[in-house]
DNA sequence: CAAGATTGATACTGTTCGGTAACATGATCA
DNA sequence: TGATCATGTTACCGAACAGTATCAATCTTG
């Protein structure tokens, strides 16, 4: 196979002293999302974290177990950008999911969507027993949960089904800038999920739910 | 890592016959898409195929050829799927796109949509100059004529909106099921792709676009 | 049957992988 | 100061990896 990576960044970065088991875990995010969890090595993880696989393995017992610590930080962080817009648009569910949708579809290299790494890590897993599995389904399910309790908020037809749509849409988009670029069918996200988003209007005509 | 794979049973299937070259794709299709292409090796899929790793450098100059190979099968596959789609409801564009997606939505595991594991391929390639990079881009940018040219040709208001949403719609359902299980948000595509056919009927109210 | 091509089997190369042992260094703190 | 602990460094292990060489067995085809 071919996987050319080369970047030893993360060592001397910001504020440059924080610990060895922090600068693991940031360059692991990086590289992991970059390459894919079976793409990079534990070597390449510490040698970009300015450390070596001795310490790293001080710090994380396996690599399986280190994939799974990376995954729940994705996590964490999908439920932050959250909380981030709620403080934002307090009292108004509908431009929570707004701008959840704006922020997911502005980046075309959906980099900072750690929702699309999460989905890409665990397409990668093939062992269902593998740490990692579990978190990425505990955070998708919040994720849901999360999308549905503001759609119900919002006063919008079928709010249950509007979740899921705009869950699916989301995810598809980020699945098509991985595989077809910027360009692909996720280019027009926002006004998408906005037409969609209109379409469940009180209006309920559609009786296909 | 933990990838654990165990079959062997390509080689002395259905006529039993087929030339070394078909097994090796037909093992390579199975394995690659149940372990990732990063995630299973030449030897297992030799092996799997009934034959050995000689037999296939002498088929596939490299690993990356074999993939882009089996990427190409699975695009063949995926125009095949619209063409029996098309030859099942002539001149019912609307009836190929239901079909589509109950095809697709129906089975949990999404295993025969190649689709998926078209994506999921790309996915996991990080090299932009992989040979199964142009592979995917072609097979995606094709798929989504089709379906617009179907939505186009049903009558439906805003038909190329609409091809992007069901597209959008129908990968983030095949990821769904991929990394939490077909209980995920996928789990009521049909359901959720029925109601916007719906929204975009006639009535074309909807000024988002 | 004989010549040629295709296949199978084994062994091998060199590299990378996940993971560990051993020792040296640097800080901290009593 | 001296003991302790986290870190860095190097070297190593066994396994798996992509890819190749060699030779025997088979199968086609004249």
């Amino acid at each position: 196979m071919t996987a050319p990576h080369s970047e030893q960044s993360v060592h001397r970065s910001a504020a440059g002293a924080l610990p060895p088991r922090q600068r693991i875990l940031v360059a692991a995010r990086e590289l992991f999302y970059r390459h894919g969890v079976q793409g990079v090595g534990v070597e390449a993880i510490a040698e970009a974290a300015g450390t070596n696989k001795m310490t790293l393995y001080r710090h994380f017992e396996s690599k399986d177990l280190l994939v799974a610590e990376y995954l729940r930080g994705l996590a964490c962080d999908t439920v932050r950008v959250w909380d981030d817009l709620a403080a934002l648009h307090p009292d108004d569910a509908l431009a929570q999911i707004r701008s959840w949708i704006d922020l997911v579809g502005g980046h075309g290299d959906c980099h900072d969507a750690s929702g699309c790494a999460l989905v890409n890590a665990a397409i990668q897993i093939s062992d269902p027993e593998h740490p990692g599995r579990k978190v990425v389904e505990g955070a998708v399910r919040t994720h849901r949960e999360r999308l549905t309790a503001l759609c119900c908020a919002s006063g919008l037809s079928k709010p249950e089904q509007l979740a899921d749509q705009l869950f699916l849409l989301v995810e598809g988009a980020r699945a098509s800038y991985r595989s077809v670029g910027p360009n692909g069918p996720g280019a027009g996200l926002c006004t998408l999920a906005a037409a969609l988003i209109d379409s469940h209007r009180v209006t309920d005509r559609a009786e296909a739910g």
